[in-house]
DNA sequence: TTGTATGCGTTATCAG
DNA sequence: CTGATAACGCATACAA
């Protein structure tokens, strides 16, 4: 409770206090495996509790080699729509009372490669790599991944989320299954008119999603041509951009699918302002059921994804040290029909 | 590029390789102040590019004695809307090219005082209060504040955003003024009759929020009586509930003034089930204007609250200490009015 | 089990 | 301006 006479309370004094030496003090206060004679752990205890002593996580991890937090790159600060990625860790590492670093790669991967050597100099015990949206074009290009490699090489773990094909312990979120289990349902329901909302046209994320929507419209006999795939940003604007596009083609459409619910929410903003009427003209559907847009008229489709599990699982797999190779853990949303897209009548 | 023979290099691996001492890389690299001569700096540069090396910034920390990334300190990782004001500051910080130590108290004070504890751990430049919203009552209270204190006391710097009154360097964010800035509107477009969804009652920002709002309808002569004040959570099922409760007591009300956006969504899905037209029967109004509702319908009038701002004015705060006392900035949002609030027709 | 001594990577001090 | 050398606070091999 009481400070030391001066600012911090070091090892050394708590040590001093006690009547014991620092080597017995560390053991006490951190040191894992060794133990220390219960009687003298106590008055290590009240020592440390009466001098207010909070080790120094800084020189720890100088003498470790390495820190104990984790650091989390994220793709931008998106003041729309947070990450809901970056949610899922978050949350997952206060069960675990797990430090988290947050910082954004500005959506470049210049500044993702700056960005990660800037996190080697904090020597975290891993960097979590929340892809998952707003991926520029190539942002997890070759000289990032060196310096990832680098970075792993000194002792670090990574592990991406969302983004499969990275030579890192991977959580798969089942981008390409969301996609697939939506169009079938969607055409369960009576669709046959489709145009996708893609999103950028060389991220991983929003082209698994729309490859798996296509090709379970195939293995119905449906196909969804190129001409009706509409690449777009990631976020609200871009749907609503795609949306004005659409418009434009005038192709047959009975529904929208939106690489993701931000893009769905910006389509709906410029179907309205065209004047039509949703879900009766056009449905919408939309992939990550973010909690934000709970209260969207009408309310998405979408798929939900198991962020939470996805960041449960991340630091799961920093916990767990495996060097036999880059490992995979593989979940999957499920779709959630709302009143976006009601089902058709028999054709 | 390359990287030395085994993992890490050390600042000692530079200077070897570039004929010089530590002391002379150090100040090469790091060591502001002092001077270096160009071509024993070119050299050393050249090295630690060679080699690949990066600064120890636990070793640097330990050394200097403290840190220079920042700790932002948040009462939650909501999931419906990630505080604006973890927005505000991570942003500025993106600016800064600053690290940000992300840290969420769960809305348990007790649980914010263990934080704060293991935040000294780290020693970090600054801790950043970020409260704002989902403030739980007396979350700040006085055992958080002497640890806070003690923080302080070692060298670190505390800036708190949003809340007033804390002994504390303070970036106010003007609650008080956007609740009569918005009421002084609303009654100059002819409303009289007003329900108040006023957030936890013990919660400071709600509590100057309602008061403004309270007192600019007082100066105009209209009151607001207590019993038309609901108390109810930060968030958009306290929004939810506390419409639910107005709908019950069956008061007339022509607007409703929600504490927050999050709360304004939340009423506006409980009159809508109410089938309620929005907002011909009932108007509806916020205070945040956060981005994500952009697209709420109808679109929602609200105070934009200076959140980027205000956390660019809490790293300044932090980058220019001054000893004289806490000092506070005072900063102010705008109302800006939209569908959910029509003007009425004359009296 | 406990204490001693040494190392971790940087910065800071103080001579040269 | 540069280079030895001593901190910085903690962990840990090694000896007791």
């Amino acid at each position: 409770m009481a400070q030391g006479s001066n600012g911090r309370a070091t090892l050394a004094d708590v040590a001093r206090r006690a009547g014991v030496s620092h080597a017995t003090a560390s053991r006490a206060l951190n040191g894992s495996t060794r133990n220390v004679r219960p009687d003298l752990r106590q008055r290590v205890l009240a020592a440390a509790g009466e001098l207010g002593y909070v080790v120094n996580s800084a020189a720890q991890a100088v003498a470790r080699g390495r820190g104990e937090h984790i650091a989390l790159l994220v793709n931008g600060i998106n003041d729309d729509y947070f990450s809901p990625v970056a949610s899922g860790v978050l949350h997952a590492a206060e069960a675990d009372d797990r430090m988290v670093t947050m910082i954004s790669s500005r959506n470049s991967p210049e500044q993702a490669t700056r960005v990660v050597a800037s996190l080697r100099a904090q020597r975290p015990r891993a960097i979590i790599l929340a892809g998952g949206r707003s991926v520029t074009a190539g942002a997890w290009d070759a000289r990032l991944v060196d310096e990832l490699t680098l970075y792993q090489n000194e002792g670090g773990r990574v592990v991406a989320i969302s983004e499969e094909g990275l030579p890192f312990d991977t959580v798969a979120v089942g981008n390409r299954a969301a996609g697939a289990d939506l169009a079938a349902q969607l055409a369960d329901l009576g669709y046959r008119d489709f145009t996708v909302l893609a999103g950028p046209a060389q991220a991983r994320t929003a082209h698994d999603r729309v490859a798996g929507f296509r090709e379970a419209l195939a293995e119905r006999g449906i196909e969804v041509g190129e001409d009706r795939v509409i690449h777009c940003g990631f976020d609200r604007d871009g749907g609503y951009a795609a949306a004005g596009e659409c418009l434009r083609r005038r192709a047959p459409t009975r529904l929208l699918f939106a690489i993701s619910d931000a893009v769905a929410v910006g389509a709906i903003a410029r179907l309205r302002e065209a004047g039509m009427d949703l879900p009766g003209e056009m449905a919408v559907a939309g992939i990550d059921d973010v909690p934000a847009l709970r209260d969207v008229s009408p309310a998405l489709t979408t798929v939900r994804l198991p962020w939470p599990e996805a960041g449960r699982a991340a630091l799961d797999l920093v916990a767990e040290p495996d060097d036999t190779g880059p490992r995979v853990v593989r979940l999957r949303g499920h779709v959630v029909l709302r009143e976006s897209t009601p089902a058709l009548g028999r054709l």
